[in-house]
DNA sequence: GACCTGAATTGGTTCAACCAGTTTAAATTG
DNA sequence: CAATTTAAACTGGTTGAACCAATTCAGGTC
């Protein structure tokens, strides 16, 4: 028991693990196709009656699975007409940040996917910050403070697993913080790649040197009440640790030539 | 034919209008159930071949619903045990942001959350316009350019639609400008709210009296290169008309006594 | 060539079973 | 009587075949 202890509550559900049920590998397997540029956007796909026999499954099945691909704006269905890949680079939403990490076809698309959505990150969590400033409760401060001590001391262990599982307690302490569901909806997507990275490529978990330090300087502002300064002590520290991070991906990339991987 | 011209590709699609196919509409009341708390976060789903009968469907066809509302993490589903409403709250992620505004039980909630909203899309664009200012392209300044003018101009119309419909193109020349999955997706759902807004309640398009002045401004600013001065101005702008907005908001807010609408 | 017409194609829905985890309650056992 | 075992019942997961309803497309008609 208490094997992979979830960070919150909310954790483990959908496509987490491989899929167990048919529906789901045949949507991930959609899904990974269709990054991969295999279905092209603007193709279709072929028939369901087909579809549903190459993957050996019935089409009531298979119709689970593409319903769930609908769901997520990499197709549009029509009666009559067949099931058309969307161009989800510009249609789709946030949902699709983990899946396509993890499936997206070229390396380098992903990396630019990977830095983008650091900033992204950064972004939102400035965001969770001025809203949290605003509205953060003393058990919300409390939590915080703690968080970011435990982060401290586990900072001296080198644990990239801890510590990153560490930083996204830390992170959703911030965002409960801003008791805000937008904020919660927007931070999830992201929290979501976190802890793809965490359990799959934690080397990627780049900590800077003064990181203990930074703990403090953002609990001191925020505990003022300085939104903008914590704010920007958060921009800061990301600036550098994604430059960091840069660096180490493109190495990764130089050193992965295809586009194989898995 | 261009009767309801869309403002850019990518646009009707799913739920956008009241649903064809039985199981989109079993999702949406589903959906709306779940929102309005007469299905309890925590609570049991009736069983399928029940839930079936009372929207005197199939199974199979039901079973397309329940799919839909678990891939919105409105629902978590396990086999031998039932459906159970997800906290989605927590759980949720920003495609829940749209359906939740039209839906949503509380008006106090939903106003809440909508508030919320515009504060994280001003920061979402202070996101898109810091990133396209490294990767705008020269057409991208065009199409920018031409968006604001003819906002300017139709600026003096006073025709909410007209102008809403302008700043949403205003609005995707600059996520477009950034060339960034990650700032489209985001953007996607809360462009999606803004489609919703000026269709449906036009009224809440608030403009403020500056308005044609800013859009110079922050052009200018934009092609200047200086993303944190145009950065600034955008947030100065919407916190003004946000509190416009606010004002608006609880004055619909007491007027209007009940849950019930549409 | 423009216009109907109807078959073929494709998704949407239905029905009726059966399979597979979970839970519950009865039966068994100590 | 309490703990354990066992089997029924419930719940979702999947199957297969059939039919309905848009859309497309090939032929036929004018």
């Amino acid at each position: 028991m208490a094997a992979a202890a979830n960070t919150e509550p909310g954790g483990p559900s959908a496509q987490g693990v491989a899929a167990t049920k048919r529906a789901d590998a045949v949507f991930e397997d959609l899904q990974a196709r269709i990054f991969r540029g295999e279905l092209p956007i603007g193709s279709r796909l072929p028939p369901e009656r087909e579809l549903a026999a190459e993957y050996d499954i019935t089409r009531n099945t298979l119709r689970e699975s593409i319903r769930a691909l609908e769901q997520e704006r990499l197709v549009t269905v029509r009666q009559g007409q067949g099931v058309t890949v969307a161009d989800f680079r510009r249609t789709g939403r946030l949902t699709l940040l983990a899946p396509f990490l993890e499936h997206g076809a070229s390396p380098a698309e992903r990396v630019q996917v990977l830095l983008d959505a650091l900033q992204a990150r950064s972004a939102v969590l400035q965001l969770a910050i001025s809203v949290a400033v605003e509205r953060a409760q003393p058990e919300d401060m409390v939590r915080l403070e703690a968080a970011g001590q435990a982060q401290k001391a586990a900072f001296r262990a080198h644990d990239p697993v801890v510590l990153g599982r560490g930083e996204l307690a830390w992170m959703n302490a911030l965002i409960d913080a801003a008791h805000s569901m937008t904020v919660r909806w927007i931070a999830n997507s992201f929290l979501e790649v976190f802890e793809a990275i965490i359990t799959r490529m934690p080397s990627l978990w780049v900590l800077d040197a003064g990181y203990a330090d930074w703990i403090d300087d953002v609990l001191e502002a925020f505990q003022k009440g300085d939104g903008a300064r914590a704010a920007e002590l958060l921009d800061e520290y990301f600036k550098r640790t994604d430059a960091s991070l840069r660096l180490l991906l493109s190495q990764i990339l130089a050193s992965e030539p295809g586009d194989t991987d898995e």
